[in-house]
DNA sequence: ATATATCGCTAACATACGTTAGTGCAAATT
DNA sequence: AATTTGCACTAACGTATGTTAGCGATATAT
């Protein structure tokens, strides 16, 4: 009878979110058991319940704990007084380290949400459409100051989101540039294609 | 007993395979059952069964046939005497066109292959290997012609590849802009920041 | 030291799943 | 018209799944 190690500040029910990020990331949310995650917890399936009211609870916790950062470093950024492309920039600049330091629960919240259930399903989207339209603004106002070509803001979010996503590639790759030179490159292909 | 109807040249399972790819995507190919399967279909789960071998046949044959459109189109771009920005610009059209028009079944080849079984997930994991590794070359020929920024190429293949995939979210969009007009953004953005 | 709450265990449940076997009708072939 | 093949049906299988109930041990608080 092995109990669950926890570290100082985290719970049982914390360890057991941050290995299930892991296994949904891996195997993708549906696919990965909750003896699965016994297992990597180290313990039987039943006993997890002794934490978790159920398996999509997993799930909530790490979506709405990811979009809950993103929201708050959005608040934060659009009310600097910087140009509109510095703005993308930093926003940019935050996706990309979030992606590379909390990979498997940004990757999860990322690409697994389509399996929350209503109420959360909806609310997650509703943020989502939100956080997008937000980026959209800044966008557009630096095609207003001629900061930014005139393109499709739109289009411009979504290109930089999915872009972001990619770094899933360069965790899975061998051969790793830095996590740095990561960042500068892709800010460089970025920012510069949207800039004047 | 109502058959499953066919159009000209096309088979049964044929049917069933691009209901299959409407499906996988909708739900992801785990979630998605045979029963939700037979019903889009209009038939008895065990009537598939008349047609397929079994359900991951049906992720080989959407992964594979996607795999096959891309390979096929990338030998004929890299023989041709352009520059290689020009190169990048074709196939990156080329993903774009596929992305707009084959929707469900590039979704699901790009997001559901996870859930192949080898021999076909080794496979699979290879052709990518080696699709990503030659358009990273035709970018590195660029850099040394001083068509293109002096960039990470594998870096910018992962954008490239991932910018792409975001026309999800344009499918799923209410107010959409026409697709040549998607195309024409992504390659301003996309191209513009490659470009010197 | 005693009492209490915490937590992991075994056993089991109901349900959903992919798939197979076997039957009979309808279409295609001769 | 007779025969063969194609195809959808019902029934059922074995397995995997999320989850609950109830017991006993251990850590925590008094």
């Amino acid at each position: 009878m092995a109990r669950i190690k926890t570290e100082k500040n985290t719970t049982r029910k914390d360890v057991i979110v941050s290995k299930a990020a892991i296994l949904f990331r891996e195997k993708g949310f549906k696919a990965a058991s909750m003896r699965d995650l016994a297992e990597s917890v180290g313990v039987e399936a039943a006993s997890l319940y002794n934490h978790i009211k159920s398996k999509t609870e997993l799930l909530h916790e790490l979506c709405f704990s990811v979009a809950n950062r993103f929201l708050q470093k959005l608040d934060e950024i659009e009310s600097e007084p910087i140009p509109a492309i510095q703005k993308i920039e930093k926003i940019l600049r935050f996706h990309i380290v979030e992606m590379v330091n909390n990979y498997e629960e940004v990757y999860v919240s990322d690409r697994e949400w389509k399996h929350l259930n209503d109420p959360y399903l909806s609310n997650f989207q509703n943020q989502r459409r939100i956080y997008r339209k937000r980026l959209a603004a800044i966008i557009e106002s630096g095609i207003k100051n001629k900061e930014i070509k005139p393109i499709d803001a739109p289009t411009a979010v979504l290109i930089l989101l999915h872009a972001i996503s990619g770094i899933e590639s360069w965790h899975r790759s061998k051969q790793k540039i830095t996590a740095a030179a990561l960042e500068e490159n892709m800010v460089t292909i970025l920012v510069g294609g949207l800039t004047i």
